[in-house]
Order: structure tokens, then sequence, then C-alpha cells
DNA sequence: AAAGACATGTAAAACGTTACATGATTGC
DNA sequence: GCAATCATGTAACGTTTTACATGTCTTT
């Protein structure tokens, strides 16, 4: 009675729209789900075990047979799509945030205003990397405009942007009153 | 050679505050901290424990011993408190979000829109209610201007409002767009 | 008297990361 | 020829949640 694992539901989802090996699965989650969703391989290799075994997805041949590299390449099943629908129908979602620079942050007085400051300071630099490399993604985006999964790949990467370009202006604004504290003092 | 698992910064950053039983830690992440970082009694109290074998906490005498209810009330070490520090300062901060709304938005093209829509609503309710909650927050804090913690708590809840801000900003355009598509089907 | 909050704790299960092991293929 | 990438997989470890167990105190 398993039950729905989020992994599992990553790689229906990521399964419903092209075939993929387990190498190419983590690829895409590193490559667009990345700055709300991570996995290692370490999870992917097992789940795909597991999804195989209950008939949610399953092995298909490979065209080209004379490579010697083992490469599976798997595809879901209808009865993956149906737990697929289901999850995205009838589940109620959990949004699970563990940010470590906030906690830091609540806790900054145990230590000069300086520490805190810096602790923002890298929290930007990671945010604007990310940014950067969402707005390409964003850009990669328009040239599959006609596919009917855009609109969705379209929003969530809108939320990313939308919110990181938040994350940034709050930071300026916390390192400004950071700064007068410490000046204070 | 243990690690600084976060639940126990977590603890040491919230004694290093005030004495807390397990208890009270188990509510003032609820009630505080809840929106970036959550816990629950059975990480809270082993690691109570666990904190307290290495001298990083001490259970302090209670002044009212004629209860028999058992209530255990913790300090912070100085040992504790180096510990403490030594996170702030020198430990990179890993943020890890699980947004189960992204990730059923992302696969929202297995479903016709408005199980997506749907999705985005249930996500604005959770996001209103956590705001008006905030917001609650942040008016408490006005009456305790004068502690020291006083900015730290006022820029993290200032990030939760900012960003949940921009939430239902992204989710009203989002659905704005998906209504489109669905009339357009 | 009952319900709900206060209070502590444990055991099992789930889940995921890290690190390792192994080998093929491609690009420089 | 070497490095990087492709490709799959496992084992150990650590963390956390869920569910349960137990009992007290307060409020209605």
């Amino acid at each position: 009675m398993s039950q729905t694992r989020k992994i599992d539901m990553v790689i229906l989802g990521l399964l419903e729209h092209e075939n993929l090996t387990g190498y190419d699965i983590k690829k895409q989650i590193d490559g667009s789900i990345n700055f709300f969703w991570k996995a290692s391989f370490g999870s992917i290799y097992p789940a795909l075990k597991d999804l195989e075994k209950n008939a949610l997805i399953k092995k298909i041949k490979e065209d080209n047979p004379k490579t010697k590299r083992e490469k599976i390449i798997y595809s879901i099943t209808p009865k993956g799509r149906e737990k697929l629908i289901e999850w995205l129908k009838n589940s109620k979602s959990t949004n699970n945030l563990k940010y470590e620079t906030l906690l830091k942050l609540f806790f900054g007085g145990a230590t000069p205003p300086n520490i805190s400051l810096q602790t923002i300071e890298e929290f930007e630099e990671e945010i604007k990397e990310n940014l950067s490399l969402l707005k390409i993604y964003q850009k990669n985006l328009s040239n599959v405009i006609n596919d009917k999964d855009h609109i969705y790949y379209y929003l969530t990467v809108s939320f990313g942007i939308e919110t990181y370009n938040t994350y940034l202006v709050w930071a300026k604004e916390a390192k400004k009153l950071l700064k007068e504290i410490n000046n204070l003092q």
C-alpha cells in the first residue's frame, strides 16, 4: 500500500512528457524544477525500480543496440498516467520550506550585526545566480511556445523569477537596516 | 563527530533568547518560524537529550515544584552558545524548498486547465491564511521594540509577508492566464 | 465530568543524501 | 591519452515524521 512518494510523482510527471533514462531524469530535475525541487541518483534509481515493479512505468527497447553502454529508457504506462492524474486531481499539496538563511537571521541577535549582513549577502549571491539561470530558461521557453505544456513551464518559471526578485528587494532593505544598526553601536 | 544537525541549532537559537521546555520550543517553532521551518516532538525531545548529553544545554531547577506534572526547563550553556555562534558565523546556508504546488503546476499539462486552476486556488487560500497570521505576528512585534532581537524578528517576518504578497500577485495572474486557456478549448 | 491543552517520550517507518563502485563514450 | 560526461546502481547513514503511550492540569 505504497503512498504517493513525491519522487515517484516527479518521475511520472517527467515521463508523461517524454521517455527518459534515469540519468535524463536527473538532468531534467537539475535543469528545470531545481529551484523548487531537488533529487539525487540515490533516490531516482530505486524509485524507477519500484515504479516498474508496480507497472506504472516500463522499459522500452532501445533503437540503437550497437552501443555497449547500458541505457534504460523508461516510458509511462496507462496505469502510471492514472496515478499521476489522481495525484494532480485529488491530493492536498504540502509545501515544505527549510530556509537556513532565515533561521540564521532569526537568531541573528546572538552575533554582531555584520554576521547577519554576511548571511544576507551570501543569500543575495545565491539568488542572483539562480535568477540568471531562470531567466535563461525562460528565454529558451519562448522557442517552444506551441508545446501544450508550455504554459505550465512558463507559470512555474514566472513564479521563480518573481519571488527571487522579491527576495532581492527584501535583501537590499534588510542590509540597509542592519547597516544602520551596525553604525549606531 | 556529530555534524550540526539543524534541529539542534533551532533549539540552541531559541534557548539563547530564553529558557524553555520541549513543549515551549514546539510552540515557538509553530508560532514564529513556522513559515520557513517546521519540527515535530519526535525530533525535538531526542535532540534535547543529545544536546544535554553534550553539555550544550542543561536542565534548570523549576521554582515551582509543588506541581506533579513533569516539566523540564532547559537553558543554554556557554558551550552551547559557542556552538550556536560558530554555526551562525562559519557555515554555508542551504535553503531547501519542496513546493508540491509548483510540482503539480509544472505537470499541469497532464490534466485539463481547471485542475491546475484548483491547485492554484488551494495555494492562494493557504497563503492568505498564513499571511494574516504573519501580519498579526508583525503587529505584536511592535510591542517589544526594545528587545535586542526585535530587528531580526522583524526582518524574518518582513521576508514572509513580502514573498507571500508576491505569491498572491503571481497567483492572480496565473489564474487569469489559465482561465483564458480554458475558454479557448 | 469531559474536553482540551500541557507535558514528555519512544518505536517504526519513510525518505533522502552521500559516498562509493563500475564501466563506456565523447571531445579535446 | 585524458578528462569530462554518460550511465546505472548500492550501502550506510542520518534525519524526520507519524503514531502511539502515558499522565496532569485547566476550563467549561
